[in-house]
DNA sequence: CTGTTAGCGCCTTCAC
DNA sequence: GTGAAGGCGCTAACAG
């Protein structure tokens, strides 16, 4: 029954109410410490009558900890920040630090601008960081003092721990469910040159071509649907005689479809059409 | 050319080093209150040298701001946080609030239990709520301490400001669009019926199909893929010579199509094509 | 214009 | 077992 302006409890609240000191509230509630089941009761019982939830920026800054996850996310341009795959990092990211109060932050590392990072190391709210994209350079990059906070999705160092996914493996059975349903001239539209991890998948794809006897027909992406939708146009125009396109990245995947569909060529199928059979918005 | 352990710089070892008190460097950093040329500059060279960063959460705490915006998804399972266009906002609200030292957090309401706004509202280190999958329940257990941050994507009221996508003006366009093309037995699966702002999409095609003297084909959807999947072959079953689906959101759309190719058809196209052709992942 | 003085909410030694 | 005291890094009044 609060009657005035619902201002959040504070530990002090808590405390009077539960009628113990600030030290054995703090205790109970952290779960550090001693604390007699008496005590231990009134306490619990204090939080939720008050509806107490302990203020983590308060909890970070005397315990020398962060308020902060940062995915860092390397690239040429800060359109990065909006790729699906950068997105989802984040959102699952959010979804497992929230329970411990931290949030996630989002910063673009310009590509070839190792500075980045050292702002983060000087920034105490940053409890830890995951990178993306990540070359070589930006490994050598990591500050000292950012290690131990620092992970990396691909590529990693001695320092620098990571995780990833089974690129290789995926390519590979992307491109057997196209040999198994009759294609033979198969095109690849890879990701970014600089990133080596996104060099797995292309090395898989020169590997089965060559193994079935296949011709090679690489063309350079760099994740984004624009740059999928011009190679599929400058694939048609090398190799008329394409029936199938192998592309990185569902955004790229996404604009050569557009790209084919562009040139009036049947997805999936990639045989030409009537371009009058053309679909279009109404004006 | 720091030797010792490189501790991150705070307010004080700026102001030491540009000789000046904390509340001088705090105010030209902060931006606010006077300061002389000369303090400035001194300032602002002792912040580059030392590479200081604020620390959001000691602000936060003193200023009795927040450190985290918290995404709020209304839904009947926390696998509500997997879904894309979540990311897709947590993504975005990560790269806007970065800059001001806020972090994201993504919270699940469960559906009908409007207690987590409560929890919410108790935390200060809560600075905004966005609120997605809106409804009008929802709307009114916002507690009243949280007016004023908390918004809403879709349904708003008096208190809380709403803002959305033009759902109506897309429907149409993707309805025109397959009109154009000749589609006359078009079918819909929808978002969740609880979700107010995802009937509009379904208003506008029974308008559009009423319009056009074309039969109304309605199936109830809840965003996912697998409900994609399962009615893309109800559909199929209740109307054999159906030649297009208008899912609603991307996921159910990816889950119509892999339903479509459970059951043999064709898509684009819709046509049924022999079982034997349908492509298989090897074993 | 600048420095001094209080805290923000919490945890963590210390005595008791 | 428990309380009192100090401080995390910063800003917002105040006096000078």
């Amino acid at each position: 029954m609060t009657t005035a302006v619902h201002r959040p409890a504070t530990l002090e609240d808590v405390a009077r109410v539960a009628g113990v000191s600030r030290s054995t509230a703090s205790r109970v509630i952290a779960g550090t410490g001693f604390a007699s089941p008496a005590a231990r009761e009134q306490v619990t019982a204090a939080v939720d009558q008050l509806g107490y939830v302990p203020n983590p920026a308060a909890r970070a800054l005397v315990r020398g900890g962060g308020v902060r996850l940062v995915v860092a996310v390397l690239g040429t341009s800060a359109a990065v920040l909006d790729d699906p795959y950068v997105h989802q990092v984040v959102g699952s990211a959010a979804r497992v630090c929230t329970p411990a109060g931290v949030g996630v932050a989002l910063h673009w590392l310009p590509f070839g601008d190792p500075r980045g990072l050292d702002q983060l190391d000087g920034d105490r709210s940053v409890c830890g960081v995951i990178l993306v994209n990540t070359t070589e350079e930006l490994l050598a990059a990591v500050p000292l003092s950012l290690r131990g906070r620092v992970v990396s999705i691909g590529v990693g160092s001695a320092t620098v721990p990571s995780f990833d996914v089974d690129n290789a493996g995926g390519a590979e059975a992307v491109l057997r469910h196209l040999y198994a349903s009759g294609r033979r001239r198969i095109a690849m539209v890879t990701g970014p040159r600089w990133l080596p991890c996104a060099q797995r998948p292309v090395r898989t794809y020169r590997h089965l071509m060559s193994l079935a006897g296949l011709p090679e027909r690489v063309l350079p992406g760099d994740f984004t649907a624009a740059r999928g939708r011009v190679a599929a146009g400058e694939a048609l125009r090398r190799w008329p005689d394409l029936d199938a396109i192998y592309a990185i990245s569902d955004d790229t995947a996404l604009g050569v479809i557009a790209g084919l569909r562009d040139a009036g060529a049947r997805v999936p199928g990639m045989s030409r059409w009537p371009a009058s059979t053309t679909s279009r918005l109404p004006g």
